[in-house]
DNA sequence: CATTAATATTAGACCACGCTAATATTAGCG
DNA sequence: CGCTAATATTAGCGTGGTCTAATATTAATG
């Protein structure tokens, strides 16, 4: 599934907006998510779900609660997707730039 | 209507994607888009309204054709959305590195 | 002008997706 | 152990979004 068919719904954006200042419990989010979107516990939960399935978030036990963190890698290829439009808004990228953005092209061949 | 929700669809992204590389007739559009996903001239045309009107592409006319072009401002919102992650994947970048990678701050607020 | 080429629009059908309601699972605790 | 708290799963429903088919618009051309 591509990432963009994850990203666009609501719910599950708030939810990375959420797990991307730190780790969360499913009940954290379902806390959040019920207030601001009035959707059922079930449905939160669903949306972990396809979070996790989809390599977004990852989950680990504590006790009876879940504790789900966000995982970047889908998140770059969004990152990455974005480089052929990035001429268009950083018309004249100088030398250290340069640099950087070959960082993370040779990142992108190492995995 | 939030850029991923446009994003979300196959079809939108390879027209942007054809629009990365330059501008192209409707017809261009067409013609790719078609053989890649094997819909109708007039499903093409549905989607390439749905980029113009949420800013996304921007169309001049040329006798009876019709331009397009990508219009970068939503996918910088998409790119603005992601910052909130980088510190994921670029856990040490520099001051520097940070201003000069994504100069963006400033913009950000001026516009 | 009539005709053709290029593109856009409209109406309606269908299907994937996200929701609710109900139920299942699992861990901790007395 | 039974009970509760936290979370996940399943079945089924409703709707929004994307498609097709048909038609409309607009510009060039002979």
């Amino acid at each position: 599934m591509h990432a963009f068919d994850i990203l666009g719904d609501p719910v599950r954006r708030r939810i990375l907006e959420l797990l991307a200042t730190g780790e969360h419990s499913s009940g954290d989010v379902v806390a959040v998510v019920q207030r601001e979107f009035g959707i059922t516990q079930s449905a939160v939960s669903q949306q972990l779900r396809i979070l996790r399935d989809a390599g977004f978030a990852s989950v680990r036990a504590d006790g009876t609660r879940r504790i789900y963190a966000v995982e970047p890698r889908r998140l770059r290829e969004v990152d990455d997707w974005l480089d052929r439009f990035r001429a268009f808004w950083l018309p004249r990228l100088d030398a250290l730039a340069t640099e950087v953005a070959r960082g993370k092209r040779k990142r992108r061949h190492r995995e």
